[in-house]
RNA sequence: GGGGAGAUACCAAAGUGGCCAACUGGGGCGGACUGUAACUCCGCUGACUUUCGUCUUCGUAGGUUCGAAUCCUGCUCUCCCCA
């Protein structure tokens, strides 16, 4: 087993635990900044490791499959020397984008035919081209090909569609027994817990997918239009019946708070594009509260950008400097504000972990959450 | 000196008798964004009003008309061309 748990709360499911990878060890809890073209967008390397303090950056399949595609992946010997991480890396399986795009795909039993976003041509993903593609990425950490399950999906649907999820997983290892990995090492397929809003679809998914001799175990098909409260439900539900032993990941999510709602309920894992999206479109988050940096109030507002920050740019910086760079959409500003709130981002899964071996996890969740919430 | 063009909201720029408080950009203000088709998208941007609506606007002063940013006249200003 690659997990090992370190600590436990005993006012909460909060843990506190290692990953172990062939390029580097996980601390958990952790939150994983996403690189889906095979770049945290606005950020160096240098700058993820010294400045972010980032474990483990994620990759996106459907991306990095239409371009630069597989031959160059190949050619190059994998993301990680394509790109120069040389920590662990996570593929996501193109699942989401089953999802995201829209109608400008056909979901069957044999997987889903969609058209490139980049230049309409049809391509047809399947559990077993998506193992191929991530076997020839070769991230330590690779997704099963799931659907994710909109938030909406009427009853007869969500089952529906979970069902095709594991009857895909089944697909996925077999197909991974038929191609090795490419690189030299291993990679851990992570399945997905999928049930939509429905308890009794989760636990059911939970009782399947737990089934599985995996390395860890994602949870999907959340913040995806649901409540809040519905999401923190079904993660409860579903951590009852997952074993102790693995990570469990939960796909996409969140805000800050939502993170250590997450954590106080036995999850290890994040990522989200939040951090790096929002922060380009000017959203600062900050242990104080939320900034809408493009506000008219920061504009002679020279204090640093963040005087709790963990990162340069924070000290460095100011906001009424910060709001000019993004007003003005200059990169600089992008950049700033990616840094940052990675940075913030990372500050918080790794305080929350302290807070867990510390068995202070709970009083100071209720603590910080009131002002994670606050709009400054 | 002669000839020509034009003055529209914060800026630029449509509109040339009623569908105009006035297209569209930009700027300004606010919001959204959760396994990234995203340096993107959505509102508002004359005044008062929650809405309905009311009032004041298209250089300026008059006029024609049931009705004018749009037609006519005077005035002021700007730009271009030729001397």
């Amino acid at each position: 087993m690659k997990f090992t748990l370190e600590n436990t709360c005993s006012n909460s499911e909060a843990r506190a635990g290692v990953f172990k990878t062939a390029h580097g060890d996980i601390e958990t809890p952790i939150f994983m900044p996403v690189g889906t073209a095979g770049s945290v967008k606005g950020v160096h390397i240098k700058e993820l490791k010294e400045d972010v303090k980032a474990q483990i950056i994620l990759g996106n399949t459907y991306h990095l499959y239409l371009r630069p595609g597989m031959e160059v992946m190949e050619a190059a010997g994998g993301l990680h020397k394509f790109n120069g991480w040389d920590k662990p890396i996570l593929t996501d399986s193109g699942g989401f984008q089953v999802f995201s795009l829209g109608d400008i795909r056909k979901l069957t039993e044999e997987g889903v035919k969609f058209q490139s976003h980049i230049d309409g041509s049809s391509h047809m993903f399947s559990p077993e081209n998506s193992m191929n593609i991530q076997r020839s990425i070769g991230a330590d950490i690779i997704m099963a090909f799931d659907e994710c399950t909109p938030g909406d999906a009427p009853y007869d649907y969500a089952k529906k569609s979970m069902d095709l999820t594991h009857r895909w997983l089944d697909r996925c290892y077999a197909q991974l027994e038929k191609v090795p990995p490419k690189y030299g090492f291993e990679q851990s397929l992570f399945p997905i817990v999928q049930g939509c809003v429905y308890p009794d679809l989760r636990k059911q998914a939970a009782k399947h997918i737990a089934g599985y001799n995996s390395d860890g175990i994602a949870i999907g098909g959340l913040a995806v239009g649901e409540k809040e409260e519905t999401m923190y439900e079904m993660i409860e539900v579903v951590n009852e019946v997952l074993p102790e032993d693995k990570p469990r990941y939960l796909m996409g999510v969140g805000t800050p708070v939502n993170i250590l709602e997450a954590i106080d309920r036995g999850v290890d894992m994040f990522d989200c594009v939040m951090p790096t999206r929002n922060g380009r479109n000017g959203m600062i988050f900050t242990q104080k509260g939320i900034i809408n940096i493009r506000n008219k109030k920061w504009e002679s507002d020279f204090t640093p950008v963040d005087p709790d920050g963990t990162s340069y740019v924070d000290h460095q910086y100011s906001r009424a400097y910060l709001r000019h760079l993004i007003i003005s959409k200059e990169m600089l500003g992008a950049q700033i504000a990616s840094i940052h709130n990675l940075a913030f981002y990372l500050w918080l899964t790794n305080e929350a972990r302290r807070q867990i071996k510390n068995n202070t996890f709970k009083a100071w969740k209720e603590a910080i959450i009131p002002q994670l919430k606050n709009r400054l």
